[in-house]
DNA sequence: CTTGGAGTGTCAACAAGGCTGACGTACCCT
DNA sequence: AGGGTACGTCAGCCTTGTTGACACTCCAAG
């Protein structure tokens, strides 16, 4: 039930001493700094007729010009039909521009635009100036533990685009 | 251990050498661990009525019993409306009971009844779970360092939450 | 006692962004 | 020619966030 309580509990753990208070702590650290972490762009977008949604896409064609709209649901988890809400909004805004792919005629290569790129620049310069703070304040043994522990906690498939497998242009 | 192109960037960094390609993948990091640290709760809320603002309801006040509706608003950092529904629906299901203030009536203090601890304590072991792995997956020193990058990321009010300010009993 | 304000509950309306289901079109491949 | 793939789209539903407005209870100050 709680922590400390059974010896049995604690023994069960003995490699890293985990007790359940230290992984109710990890579990608010997470919600607390996922907060943090995405505050910053919300406030942005909070302004303009976007959200996180649109965040998400514009950073990761950014990140992978060319992806194909297949690809982007893959990474991004969510149906085919919230991504186009969102990927309408922006072709239509002319902050990603939508090409017919060279092999496949069925597959849309997506990239950002001039406009889209500066968003994306705007956004992710807020982030990352937080990341940047939060790194310098924890160090870099600290920063490289972050990172183990994050994509330990990944599902596999997760794991697996987080490692560069981005897709690419035909 | 640096990939830098621009020399320029690298030395505006050269305390930790962090490149915007690090910093993107610390960004991409902390969005797919996310999805997989709440994943495993919302697959079973997905299966009741309930979503993932409830999880966070019934997680808070079965870690802070007693805890006023106002506490918990800044915790969450969401509106009274929001919560007020969502409490609304957990008091009604008898998962949690809101009791008048003894000192100051007009303030209701909340706590879990056994069915919510019930519940608090299915969701939990399911996040804990993966987090014990991951935490036993990346080790002692990365945990370490996770926790510090997490703790630097948060908004300063939250940080003070998450350092066990939690509010409690009248 | 009156009054102001804090803490709370609630109604109404709305928006973002998830979801499912169904359908159409264009295309690739066998 | 037909089946499966990639994509777009319409329609409808749900959760969860938002504002604004109003009422009630109660504490504390005047």
């Amino acid at each position: 039930m709680s922590d400390g309580r059974s010896p049995a509990a604690v023994r069960s753990d003995n490699l890293l001493f985990l007790t359940d208070e230290q992984l109710r702590q990890g579990s608010e650290a997470m919600f607390f700094a996922y907060r943090g972490f995405t505050a910053d762009p919300d406030r942005i977008l909070g302004d303009m007729a976007y959200g996180r949604a649109h965040h998400r896409a514009i950073h990761f064609i950014g990140g992978a010009p060319g992806t194909t709209v297949n690809n982007l649901l893959n990474i991004l988890g969510v149906t085919k039909q919230s991504l186009n809400r969102v990927l309408r909004t922006l072709i239509a805004d002319g902050l990603v521009q939508s090409k017919v792919g060279r092999n496949d005629k069925r597959e849309r290569h997506l990239y950002l635009t001039e406009e889209g790129r500066a968003l994306e620049q705007k956004l992710s310069d807020a982030q990352r100036a937080r990341l940047r703070a939060a790194f310098r304040e924890a160090g870099p043994e600290a920063v490289a533990g972050f990172r183990r522990v994050l994509e330990a906690m990944m599902d596999p498939e997760m794991r697996a685009s987080y490692t560069r497998l981005r897709g690419s242009g035909s």
